[in-house]
DNA sequence: GCATTTTGAGTAAACGTTAAACCAAAATTT
DNA sequence: AAATTTTGGTTTAACGTTTACTCAAAATGC
C-alpha cells in the first residue's frame, strides 16, 4: 500500500502542540478562535514539520477537490504533439497553479458519457479542448454536473462558458491582405466536414472579399476536401487551367505547406508564381521554408482566459454563461507576393 | 459549494437495491461474498445510474490516490513549448491511462522542497522530468515518500529510478558518420556548464572519433559555450582561419539551426562549406532548410516506459532500483556533405 | 458582587469508501 | 438428528479533515 503523505496529520501537530486536532485546523485555517500565541506556536510546527493538510480527507470534508481536469476528445496522443494546445496548457498551468488549482489530465479511457475523472468526483471543473469536436460531440457532456469551460469551440446546447478565436475576423484579415496585394483572383482551400471554427474561417474570407469590392462566386473560389493531398491535388490541376488563381487561402498551416509542397513540385514558384496565406501561425510556419505568411491566433491567452472563466464560474455558480472571442493577427512573412 | 460527484454514492445504489453499502462496495470490487444474482443486480444498478466510487473517499480509506505528479523544474512554461517533453507526456498519458492512473501536473508555484502535490498527498509516485537538473536540483526530492521516476536525467544521490538516452552512444554515431563522410577537421559545440546529459554526448563524441583512429586534442576541439550566440560567433571566427573545420556537431538541434543560420549569413553554404550535424531530432530539425542531419532519441518510449517504470514501482517496493538507457539512431538528412 | 458577554479552546459528527469481524440461515457432514 | 461448514450477507470502525456546537474560565457591565 503507497503512502501518500510524508504521514503526518492534523492529530499529529496536535499532539506535538498539545491541543485538539480542530484547534489545528482552525489555525491553518484561520478559522475559529484562540489566542496569538497558540495560532503562532501551530504555525510554526506546521512549517517546521513541512506539514499540510492532507486532500483526500480535506476533499471529502469539502466536497471539492481544487482539481480542474483537462480533457481533450477523442484521444491525448494529438494535444501534446500540438503546438497550438500546447500554448492552452502553458497558460492553463499559469494561472490555475497561481490560484492553487491542480491539472488533472483526463487521459482514462472514456467509454461513452462523462470522463472518468467528473464521475470519480476528482475535479471541480473541466476544461474541454474542443478542436475537433462536432456538435454530436458535445452530447456526451450533457448534464455534467461540474462546471465546462469550451476551449477552442462553441455550442448553444450546453450551458457552458466558451472561448474561441476569431476565425471570421481572421479570415477576413487574411483576404484584405491578399486584396492589398493585387490579387484579384483568389481561391480557399477547407475541409469538407465543417466544424465551426472551419466554417467561421470560411465565411470571415468571403465577406473580407466582399468587403473589398469584390463579387465573387463562392462555389468555385471554395475548394472543398476531406485530406490536405487531396487539396493538393486539386489545386495543382486548377493552377494549370486558362485563368489560374493568383493566391490561395489555405484553411490551416499545415494545409499550406502541403500545397506549397505541391506547387512547387509541380514547377510553380511561391510566391512569385502563386501567393500562399495560412492560418494559425503553427511552429512551422516560421521555420518553412518560405515562411509561411499566416493568421496568429491569441494561443497563449486561451489558457490564461479560460483558466479565469473558471476561477470565476467556481466562485460564482449563477453568474451569466460567457462567451468570448480572442482577436487574431494577420502575420506576414514570405508565401504572399504583390501582383 | 462545488458538487463534485454527480451526487450518487455507495448508499444511495445501497438502498435503491434493498442491500448495505457494504455489499455495494463488494460488489465493485470483486470482494466478498454474495450471490451472483446479488452481485449482478447491484452492478447493473451502478451501470444504470452511471455510478463509480468517489475518490476522495476512496483515496482516504486506501491511502492510495491512482495518481502521478509530472513536474518539470522550474517552471512548467517551457515544458509544453517543447515537442521533445510533449512526446514525453504523450506516453505517459497513453500508458498510464491504460492502467486508470491520472497525471496531475505539478504547476503548483513550489518554495522549496517536495513539490505541493506531494506533500498533499495528492499523488502516488513522481515523474521528474529533469531536463534542466543540475545535482543541486535533486535535493529538493530528499527524503520524498512517494517513489520518483527521473526522465531525461541521473543521479545517485538518490533512491529513484531513472530513463536517459544514451547520449554517449548517440554523439559516437555523430562522430563515426562524419568520419565515413571524409571529415577528418571536426569541431563539436557544447554548453559550458555541463549537466549530465551534454557530459555524456561531449564524452561520447570524442570516444567516437578516436574510435575511428583519430588523434584529436580534445581542448582545441571542444568549443564551449554559454548561449547559441555565442556558439555561432565562436564558430563563424574558427572557420575564418587557416584549417577551418569542415564539419562541426552541434550538442544540440537548435544550436545546429543557430549555427548553420550564422554560417549561411557570412557566407558559408552548409553543408557544401561545411557540414554540420544536430542532436535531439527535434520538429525543425526536418522542417528547417536545410534539413538537419541529427540524432535521433527515443522521445515517446521515454514516456511509456517511464510510466511502466512507476507501474511497476508501485506494484513492488522493493525491487531494485532501475537505470535504464534507451538507444539513439542516427538521422542522415541534408546538413553533412561527402569530402 | 452578581449577571452577562467574550475568549479560548475542546467535542463530536460528517464527508464516502473499504475491510475486518461478525452472524443467522442454509447446506453439508457424521 | 446433531455438529459442522458454507453461504450470503450486515455491522462497525477507520482513513484525515472541517465545522457546528458546547462549555468553562476570564473579562466586562451594572
Amino acid at each position: 500500500m503507497p503512502i501518500s503523505n510524508g504521514g503526518k496529520k492534523l492529530s499529529d501537530i496536535a499532539s506535538l502542540v498539545g491541543c485538539s486536532v480542530a484547534t489545528v485546523s482552525n489555525a491553518i485555517n484561520g478559522a475559529g478562535r484562540m489566542s496569538d500565541a497558540m495560532r503562532e506556536t501551530i504555525l510554526a510546527k506546521c512549517a517546521e514539520h513541512n506539514f499540510v493538510p492532507n486532500s483526500a480527507g480535506r476533499s471529502l470534508r469539502l466536497q471539492r477537490t481544487d482539481a480542474v481536469g483537462v480533457i481533450y476528445a477523442p484521444s491525448f496522443a494529438e494535444l501534446f504533439g500540438n503546438i497550438f494546445y500546447a500554448r492552452i496548457m502553458e497558460g492553463l498551468a499559469e494561472t490555475f497553479g497561481e490560484a492553487g488549482v491542480d491539472i488533472i489530465l483526463g487521459n482514462r479511457l472514456e467509454t461513452d458519457g462523462l470522463p472518468t475523472v467528473v464521475r470519480q468526483g476528482k475535479v471541480d471543473a473541466l476544461v474541454v479542448l474542443a478542436g475537433v469536436f462536432n456538435t454530436k460531440s458535445y452530447e456526451g457532456f450533457r448534464n455534467c454536473p461540474v462546471p465546462l469551460c469550451i476551449v477552442d469551440g462553441h455550442t448553444d446546447s450546453l450551458k457552458a462558458d466558451s472561448l474561441t478565436s476569431d476565425g471570421f475576423g481572421g479570415a477576413r484579415l487574411a483576404a484584405e491582405h491578399l486584396f492589398e496585394q493585387g490579387h484579384r483572383r483568389v481561391l480557399m482551400t477547407a475541409y469538407r466536414n465543417s466544424l465551426y471554427n472551419i466554417q467561421q474561417r470560411t465565411s470571415g474570407f468571403f465577406a473580407g472579399l466582399r468587403g473589398c469590392g469584390m463579387t465573387i462566386n463562392e462555389k468555385d473560389a471554395l475548394i472543398e476536401v476531406d485530406t490536405d493531398a487531396e487539396a493538393a491535388e486539386k489545386i495543382i490541376a486548377l493552377v494549370e487551367e486558362n485563368s489560374p488563381p493568383t493566391a490561395i487561402f489555405a484553411v490551416n498551416d499545415t494545409m499550406a505547406i502541403h500545397l506549397i509542397e505541391a506547387l512547387t513540385k509541380s514547377g510553380k514558384k511561391v510566391p512569385e508564381d502563386v501567393s500562399v496565406i495560412g492560418f494559425d501561425d503553427d511552429a512551422v510556419a516560421s521555420h518553412y521554408h518560405p515562411r509561411l505568411t499566416t493568421i496568429r491566433l491569441g494561443k497563449r491567452d486561451f489558457g490564461a482566459i479560460s483558466a479565469r472563466l473558471i476561477l470565476e464560474r467556481l466562485a460564482d455558480r449563477d453568474k451569466p454563461i460567457t462567451h468570448m472571442v480572442l482577436p487574431t493577427e494577420l502575420v506576414i512573412r514570405e508565401t504572399v507576393a504583390r501582383v
